[in-house]
DNA sequence: GATCCGTGGCA
DNA sequence: TTGCCAAGGAT
């Protein structure tokens, strides 16, 4: 309880403004969050910084200002504004929601927790944010910064992730039945802020003197995980094919896997023991160029090297089902990946 | 439970 | 340069 107060007293007093966030006061004076805003930003903000989120989310907001302005867009135009932001299943899956609770509950979003947790791109944590922060309900919210915090504030020695399950009931008992949602916020906003996680600034923490693992000296080597496998480096080319009026040759990938639904130049697929210069892999003879720099590139689970190849298509090439030409002005808007960017980048396309 | 899925900042 | 890490979800 003493816990709870505390840190509710905190966060009164340091709770950042943020676009999606309805601050303490406003709260207080009966003002409701929307739940369109604090569904997109919690979508966003999944294993993604809120540094990052920002930019996308004001120009989410702008583009679709509701969830029906979203529901009614092109899956393609979100895919565009998405490109960048990383874990594109998200944005895939952003815009099935959407349209799903347009279409099943009335554009409106379900206050329950076990009822969000059904809608696609949902998970535990997710509906547990958004049935606290948009609708006030009680609900346990575990995320990364919750699992910090708790195992420091009881020296928690549980690994990683096991330690989820052992944090969510503690989470659920600290939790007060007035102002749930700010206190998730709080508890998420101490780890981001304060109890982060390397070198906490335990001298300003309100938990200071409850802490254990402050107390037992341990607080920065928790939580505990386990040892994380080496990334292998795989390799690839890609393809700049551009036609006489210099618009370049894209197509879309997979609906499934790595970077599924995005954009792209043509490239080989990517594996351990690929060669970088195997002209037998380009999708036509013509005069290949190869830029000066490769393009290096860390995905989740593996590094990336890919050559970069470039050659005008003859007149008489006919571009493949699937695939378009886009303008070099355009190129910027197409739903391309930070790799592919990275592509066009070296072959002097994009900027 | 284990694996797959992006990206940028920072020590 | 390299590894670590960020408001996780789907399979």
């Amino acid at each position: 309880m003493q816990d709870t107060l505390a840190l509710l007293y905190w966060y009164d007093r340091n709770s950042r403004q943020l676009p999606w966030r309805t601050a303490p006061s406003d709260i207080l004076s009966g003002v409701k969050p929307d739940p369109y805003y604090v569904w997109l930003s919690e979508i966003m903000l999944q294993q993604t910084t809120v540094a990052a989120v920002k930019g996308y989310f004001e120009l989410f907001i702008k583009t679709w200002p509701t969830l029906a302005d979203m529901a009614n867009a092109e899956e393609e135009d979100i895919l565009k504004a998405w490109a960048g932001l990383g874990y594109y299943s998200r944005a895939r899956n952003l815009y099935k929601c959407a349209q799903f609770v347009q279409l099943h509950h009335n554009g409106r979003f379900p206050e329950e927790e076990e009822r969000l947790l059904k809608l696609p791109g949902i998970g535990p944590y997710t509906a547990a944010a958004i049935s606290t922060i948009a609708f006030g309900r009680h609900a346990a919210v575990v995320d990364g910064n919750v699992e910090r915090v708790l195992s420091r504030r009881y020296g928690l020695l549980t690994t990683l992730p096991a330690l989820k399950a052992e944090v969510k009931p503690l989470m659920g008992e600290m939790t007060p039945h007035d102002r749930p949602g700010d206190f998730a916020q709080a508890m998420m906003d101490l780890g981001a802020t304060v109890c982060t996680p390397k070198s906490p600034a335990c001298g300003i923490c309100p938990w200071l003197e409850v802490c254990e693992g402050r107390k037992q000296g341990i607080a920065d080597t928790l939580p505990r995980k386990a040892p994380k496998k080496m990334k292998p480096t795989r390799r690839g080319m890609a393809f700049l094919l551009s036609d006489e009026s210099g618009r370049i040759l894209l197509r879309k990938r997979a609906d499934k896997g790595l970077l599924a639904g995005m954009s792209e130049p043509i490239t080989t697929h990517w594996a351990d023991d690929a060669a970088l210069e195997d002209l037998t892999a380009a999708p036509i003879q013509a005069d290949w160029v190869r830029t000066e720099k490769d393009v290096k590139h860390t995905f989740t689970h593996f590094h990336l090297e890919m050559s970069v190849w470039q050659a005008q298509a003859p007149a008489t090439y006919e571009e493949p089902e699937g695939y378009w030409w886009s303008e070099q002005h355009e190129l910027e808007g197409e739903a391309l990946p930070t790799v592919m960017k990275k592509a066009l980048k070296v072959g002097g396309l994009i900027s």
